[in-house]
This record gives structure tokens, C-alpha cells and sequence, in this order.
DNA sequence: CAAAAATTTGACTCTTGAGTCAAATTTATT
DNA sequence: AATAAATTTGACTCAAGAGTCAAATTTTTG
């Protein structure tokens, strides 16, 4: 192993490394660009100002503005499976789980820019359905901890799915209002919003 | 009054009435498909075929393409501010009446095309700052429902407008997962949510 | 039916923004 | 320093789609 073998070995991977951490920077900018304002409404001018480069630059990284949509779809998606992954599997009831699960998914959303698009549209076929399918993925895996914790008795009986659109939703509409820059702190929210998840599904005889 | 008054009064009002049905098909009709494809992915051609006419005939009942997407928001808007209304000045409690406003909310947006538009960013100025003084207005008539029930003790204790925030995404995430043509009944979805969203705020003892 | 008003259209212009590419520039290698 | 590889750019093409308008068509009215 002479100084030789090692270059030849680590450089190139070096290299490499260097461009997929720009890639990722390009798919970061347009992704809060995106969140900002939109994808359509943010061009490749922008994303490539937004990191002192030019427009053709981009595409020295990048297939094109679509490959840049679904790569910052499935970056949020891979985090989220990553927090699943985390939480699965301990002895705890569903309820419980699914507590600290979402408690988690807030506090991703509400940290450095990582945020949940929801213009699927703008993508083409494969694509599409490429990320439709990895957001039911997720859909599933949270149904059914939510459908473990019907089982359990933790988790007030009812459709299963229902019960993960209605707390899902609050996820997805933190883009409209939360202000990573704003004056609100991520884990008082997270706070709020697991309590309310929570006593929302928690299977105990509630008064009128 | 001679049938030549009853004319003069009348039919030109006939007139301006059915000019502005028709202009409202056009808004429904671009509506129903914004919501679907979104605003940018639906071309005026588009929305003129669905009515069976040409792209040059819109022209004919609205200015342009910004003004249909502020007069879907409006549309909805206005509906939901009519509800408002109706459960406005009871003599329930805060929880009681953000029970049934929102259990109206969803049947509301579970019925008919009428759906809230999430695309705020590809309004200029002028219309884009309407859209959100609208919303607004609702956020705050609601939140002051809310903070009404964390007075009267209804309600557990939080900040207002993030409890707001929270259930607000069920509906505007809606759009996401809703078909109105699929077989989920929007009484029954209407009937899971509010449950979810009233156990969530009520404020009594719950155990861990 | 004829005149007038309302409605619709075909064919057009214009802008915006995505994507390309050969050449220039910068960075690494020997 | 010379060469090679990686990166960036200016200047371009191209397509899509919004919006216009004078003329054609349809509907209403007297």
C-alpha cells in the first residue's frame, strides 16, 4: 500500500464525494425555493443565484428541473423513513409509538429547510409515480402502527386510514405557515401538536 | 308597469345573470381541475375544452388566467365564511361550536368540486395579498373560537393559533387524498375528524 | 325578417423559461 | 510549466402557453 494505491483509491472517491455534495446543495436551494414559492413559479435562474452559478451549471449536476422536484420529494421521504426505522419495533403499545414518531416528524420538518412538497403533479409518469409510491410507503407504515394500536386498545377504534389523513395533514400544511426564520420554536410546536395528535387518538371514555 | 318596464328591468338583468353563471361555470370548471392538476400543469385550452369551447371565448367572461385562481380561492372562502356565520352567537360552548363548524368545514369540502386551493405563490401582489387577508380573517374568526373555549375552560390550554393550525391541515390536505367520485363517504369522514379534532382540544384529565 | 347585441372563434403575437453546446476558465496531476 | 480533467459560462434554440383581435357566428329583439 504505497502512497500510489491510496490516491488512486481515495481521490476519485473524493471527487466524486465533492460532486454529490454540490448536487445535494443544488437539490437544497431549489428545495426551499420550491417550498417558498412554488416549483413552477421558481426558475433554474433562480436556484443557480441562489448559489452564485449560472443556469447551464446546474445541468453540469443535474438531469433537468424535474429530476431536481423528485430528488427533493424523496429526500424528505428517505429522512422519514430513516425516523420510522428508528422507532420500529420497540415494546411500546401503537399509541405510543406512533407518539414519538410524530413527535420526531415535526421536529424534522421544522429544522434546516427540510420540507414536505406537496406539487406532485408537475412531475411526469415515472416519476410520479416513483414518488407516489414511496409517500404511500410511508402512509402504510404509519397506518399500521396506527391499526397496532386499535389492536392493542391504545387507540380509539376507526378507519385506520382516516385517522392518518387527519393528523398527516398538519405535517403538510407547516409549509404554508411555518417561518423557519420566524420566532416559533420547532419543539414547542412539536410539543403542541403531539399532545393534540395524541389525545385526539388515545382510546379512553371521553364525556360529552 | 307595462310589460315595456317589466322588459327593461328584467331582462337585462336575466342577461347579467346568465353572463355571470356562465362565468362561474368557468371558474367551477377550472377549479375542479386545478385542484387535480394544479394551476400550472392546467392550461386555459384546458379548462375551455372541459366547457366545450375555445380558449378565446374565456377571455370573454374573465380578464385572465391569475383572476380565475383568485376567484376559486374566493369561492371557497366565501362558503367557509358563511358557515362561520350560521354557527356564529350560540350560547355553547367554545368547543361545542368549533365541533360543529368544523364538522360542517369538512362536509362543506367533501361536497361538490368546492375544494381549497393550496397555490397562494402564482398570485401577484395585489390579488396574492387579498387571498391571504381572506384566510386570515377565517384563521382569526376560528382561533378566536378556540381561544373563547380555553376561557370558558372547554378547551385545553395551548397557543391558539397553533391548535388552529394543526386541524386546519386535515382539510387543506384533503385535496391530497379526497376523490369525490371515489366511494368514501363524506359524512363518515366528516363524522372521524371532528371526533379526532374535539378529543384532541377537550379539556379534561387524560391519563399518560 | 332585419338590425343589433351577445358570443365564439381562428389565427396570430409575445414572453418566459427550460434545455443545449462549444468554448472558456478553473483546478488537479505529473 | 504543461497537460489533462473538471467545472462553468455565454449565447443560443425551442416549445408551451397566455393573451389579443378582427371577423364570423349565434341569439335576441322589435
Amino acid at each position: 500500500m504505497n502512497a500510489q494505491t491510496n490516491m488512486t483509491i481515495k481521490e476519485p472517491f473524493n471527487r466524486e464525494k465533492q460532486h454529490e455534495n454540490k448536487r445535494r446543495a443544488v437539490i437544497r436551494a431549489a428545495g426551499e425555493a420550491f417550498r417558498r414559492q412554488g416549483y413552477h413559479n421558481t426558475s433554474m435562474t433562480e436556484i443557480a443565484q441562489a448559489l452564485g452559478l449560472t443556469k447551464a451549471a446546474l445541468y453540469y449536476y443535474v438531469k433537468n428541473k424535474e429530476e431536481i422536484l423528485f430528488e427533493c420529494h424523496l429526500m424528505v421521504y428517505e429522512a422519514m423513513e430513516g425516523l420510522l426505522e428508528i422507532h420500529k419495533g420497540g415494546d411500546k403499545d401503537g399509541l405510543s409509538e406512533l407518539t414519538y414518531v410524530f413527535s420526531d416528524l415535526v421536529k424534522l420538518l421544522t429544522r434546516d429547510g427540510l420540507s414536505l412538497l406537496t406539487d406532485v403533479s408537475s412531475l411526469g409518469g415515472e416519476w410520479k409515480a416513483g414518488v407516489l409510491l414511496r409517500r404511500r410507503a410511508i402512509e402504510a407504515r404509519i397506518t399500521a402502527i396506527v391499526e397496532r394500536g386499535m389492536a392493542d386498545g391504545s387507540i380509539t377504534p376507526g378507519d385506520p386510514r382516516l385517522t392518518v389523513f387527519f393528523f398527516m395533514g398538519a405535517l403538510n400544511w407547516l409549509n404554508a405557515w411555518y417561518d423557519p426564520d420566524g420566532r416559533m420554536d420547532g419543539d414547542a410546536i412539536a410539543d403542541q401538536f403531539t399532545r393534540q395528535m395524541r389525545n385526539g387518538l388515545k382510546n379512553i371514555v371521553i364525556p360529552d
